[in-house]
DNA sequence: GATGAATGAGGGTTCATTCAT
DNA sequence: CATGAATGAACCCTCATTCAT
């Protein structure tokens, strides 16, 4: 297996000030509630800071969201860049196999951190608020092409053998992303257990060869 | 391929009376913008009903919100059983491909049918109304718990390969879910394609062989 | 003395349903406080209805005092407009005197029982609001432009002699205006007084002849 | 015409200090906006101070304006006070008229270099607030007074020949002070116009003679 | 049963004022 | 003295719910 790589984390360390303060508890409030169930009082509360403190920094629920959804979206995408630039030549197929658990190891590594950002960026995209819905779809469709393109450059180089890149990479993000939310922070399930099972069903198939 | 088999479809037939009107146009309006984001008002006017004759038939809105996640569970457990009781003796590999593409021909075509409530199943979880949380868990638990059965009984009859049923359903489940959701209503993509290429990544991985 | 002539009131009657009990508490309020210190609350008490109720009819404090703003306005062109209208024809100087004082004597009447409007009209002109300012700065050059046109009439039938209508009209209104708001309500001080003194001063001037 | 007299200024010096740039500032936007459409805030940004430098100065919004409209009514007694103190003998009609119309020319003199606290003075009279209605109220009276006791002297020496000096006191007042916040700082009359008509106006009234 | 005007608790936001630096 | 981030009471407005008709 090759050396780990250091994902980007976003904010890791403890909030300095006013502003960091309010994001730090937002996002956690955010990815508990919901953008809408979430009321300006919760997040004050949880930030510990009051109306007018919480107004000097985001002119509304929504600005903070985006910046909050923002910053989770850039920390996610270069995350799997660093993963894939390090590990884009592919020799063999225990290389690629290497490749994949180790980048799906690496997102649940992300995910664990920034769970908050995570749940945002892939539960949120029903919301009715139509900029905020915008931002959401322009950051996954993001991740969505990049992991197309990947499994395109598998095909082209004789590994990979699905024929539909577009379906095949979406269902691969709601997989990950959606085993990533459920399961992480579960009490008796190891994330590594996960990425096994993850890379398993996504690199060989339920199929018995 | 096997022949076809009737979904359970949730009242697909024109309200009759105002009890079934609101919940038509509910069902419609809370797949769009979601439970918090929905005003009684939307669903009244979406109706054509006054409050006072909502109020006759739901005490609010979240016992109106729970009768249509407990329809669409049931709808949907009802449309996989279905697909199971025929299909549950697989003789062959072959055969184990055909039960799986159905299942997902059949999935995608209910949530076709009741986008509404399958938006609602899979994207409400994060509800932070603590008695709308628990009933959608529960309903996806049961989903969850179904497939993962059929999985280890593919195993214990030589057939499946995978070796961690619990992660692998749920991984499956958001694939199929996420794929559906964002996918189907699409002008260009073709639910057929949708299936295939599902079918193929679920069975067969993406390695080639 | 020629006959009196019945002048536009608005909404004497008392009100009778929702709507009607704001705009009538509404005049009274806003013009006691004037706008900006008026707060919906305010108004809600005096009207004695509840925040719900206020939001089916006006959309917000400023539409509402908008409509209160143009009903005292045109109901104050359309007493000032029966006056001139019926005396139009001016034969002597006795019959030009007997013409302002009846003006003035109904404009009088008008502001004691629209002294809400008539207050608003000429004491909100600074209004930061800018459409609250347009739409109050357009009634009054209305009214402006009617009497200026009045005097020009008077100096060429060669029975009044100014200079300068536009400023003249502008300094009658004012007055008049002035004196009303200022009087009217006055325990001591009779209308009629007020009628004759502003004649006076108005037709003749301070000089002795 | 008689020499012209130097009109009492209110503070027409640049702001030396941190209070009176605050002052000064104020002065201006209070005349803009109106004393409870401003904002501390706005107050702070155009005198280019801080809360904290504020609150050392003065204890509240109040007491600022309050400051400002005693100077203005000082500065304004005190112009109309020289004008009559310097002309009082009046010996013939000319003479009179000479000195009405210094009086409108120096008052529009004053209300040109202090058009904010003019503008206060005679506008915020509706504010809802006792104890800012109190004072403007007082300082209107005693210019009033002032006036009305001119007029009474314009009796007895035979020269007046006004009824009622009390409400003629008044018109006149409104009219001036209405005039000179309407046309002053209009780009095309010019000062000496509205001085001319509006001394004719009082003088001579409408009637010709 | 149906209507829709009315209710009022509670949400988002503003802004006069304070106070640690 | 000056600064400006922070406070929090109080405002405007929404919307789930009620109830007289």
């Amino acid at each position: 297996m090759l050396a780990p790589i250091k994902t980007a984390v976003i904010e890791k360390n403890r909030p300095r000030n006013t502003r960091e303060k309010i994001i730090h508890a937002a996002r956690r409030v955010f990815a508990e509630k919901g953008y809408s169930q979430t009321r300006i009082q919760d997040l004050l509360k949880a930030a510990g800071v009051s109306p007018g403190a919480f107004y000097n920094y985001f002119s509304n629920k929504e600005e903070l969201f985006l910046e909050i959804v923002r910053e989770a979206g850039d920390g996610f995408r270069d995350s799997i860049k660093k993963i894939r630039l390090s590990r884009i030549r592919i020799g063999s197929q225990e290389e690629l196999y290497s490749v994949l658990t180790e980048s799906i190891r690496y997102f649940f590594e992300f995910v664990k951190r920034n769970k908050a950002g995570v749940r945002i960026l892939f539960r949120e995209q029903q919301n009715a608020n139509p900029r905020i819905r915008e931002t959401l779809n322009e950051i996954v469709a993001e991740i969505h092409q990049d992991l197309k393109r990947d499994i395109q450059r598998g095909i082209n180089m004789g590994r990979i053998a699905i024929s539909d890149p577009e379906i095949a990479a979406w269902g691969i993000i709601s997989a990950v992303s959606g085993v990533g939310l459920n399961y992480l922070g579960h009490p008796k399930i190891e994330q590594e257990r996960l990425t096994k099972a993850l890379a398993e069903l996504i690199l060989l198939g339920l199929f018995k060869r």
